[in-house]
DNA sequence: ACGCGCAAACCGACCGTTTGGTATGTTCCT
DNA sequence: AGGAACATACCAAACGGTCGGTTTGCGCGT
């Protein structure tokens, strides 16, 4: 039995706080707010804390890159799951992913970590690796081209609507691509 | 008369050299490089020269940024010139743009200004300036919302381009969405 | 059951470097 | 002469990272 009070010492604890932390600290403060120290304070720990779970500040972004990659598996996987229709699935998927404010909005880490990708090529690689692996399996059922443009315009509303501070109402353009990953009978 | 040699002071000159060294800068090395110190050496000059023309930073970013958007300006509207279809003239120009790689490829400005777009909410206004009132201008050409969508996954497909290292041939993509600016009869 | 050792977990002070920015000159042109 | 156009020296702050020390908890021998 060890469920005592929060003095204990659990290490997965702490390293979780720590993601969560610099997660959080990116989504608010902007990338450039996640420093060493910052994300310390953050997880209620010290810097020499921090670097007993991360040798260096590039496995902690790695890490909390990592851990936003499978939570972004665990609501692509959830929405695929719901969906009658094979054709198509992972694209509409994905569309319902990106228009989610929630977690694609200019509150989340995404809009941070999309500040990040064009500096560092690992980071960049990360992001690469998953979408050509994802897409790569759902070969079968969303390899058309047409869904392929679907794709690209979600990415690009999402863009837009990271850039332009007062976003216009998307809920039209969302139905529009939802619409053109249906089968054409 | 006053062409004589390099060594007469000419502060337009330095100005100039100021701000095509903050974009070769940011084009080659990364937007992290564009530090007060690499580019007032980048144009030969030091740190209290820069700033004689600039009063901080964030002053050198914006005008480097304006200094951008004025050459983009220039290559549309050349494009646009030699277009003789007038619907989705801009459209098309401004796809056409972002598909020359010199413009808007990795070892571009742009590639770096992405960057800090998410970062920082002025140049973010500036972009979304400029966006905003190009497509108004063009709205009586331009205002279908096919073109919308033509415009959007162009970005979209830029940014997959800017991420992925190896990216693949894209002319098939583009002149998908160059077909799809044409009119429909 | 009980101490005891040892490694994991964490702290806190320190370091070298770099950054944006300032203050005080010095040179050049009109 | 006087201001614009630069140079030079300096500064405080923040950053990533290191290092020695301290605490916690678990295994192990008896």
């Amino acid at each position: 039995m060890n469920g005592n009070f929060a003095r204990r010492k659990e290490p997965d604890a702490v390293r979780r706080a720590l993601l969560d932390g610099a997660a959080s600290l990116a989504a608010h403060e902007g990338f450039a707010a996640v420093t060493i120290q910052s994300v310390a304070k953050a997880a209620g720990v010290t810097k020499g804390g921090l670097f007993h779970h991360f040798p260096n500040k590039q496995a902690l972004v790695a890490g909390m890159f990592a851990d936003q990659l499978e939570k972004l598996d665990a609501t692509i996987d959830a929405h695929m799951a719901s969906d009658g229709e094979a054709y198509g699935a992972f694209t509409r998927a994905y569309v319902a992913a990106i228009f989610d404010q929630q977690a694609f909005g200019r509150q989340s880490v995404w809009a941070a970590m999309a500040a990040s990708f064009t500096a560092d090529p690992m980071l960049r690689g990360l992001w690469a690796n998953w979408y050509r692996a994802r897409v790569e399996r759902h070969h079968a059922s969303d390899g058309a081209p047409a869904l392929e443009v679907v794709r690209l315009a979600a990415d690009g509303a999402w863009y837009a609507y990271l850039i332009d501070d007062n976003a216009p109402d998307d809920s039209a353009l969302r139905r529009t691509l939802d619409a053109m990953t249906r089968p054409t009978p």
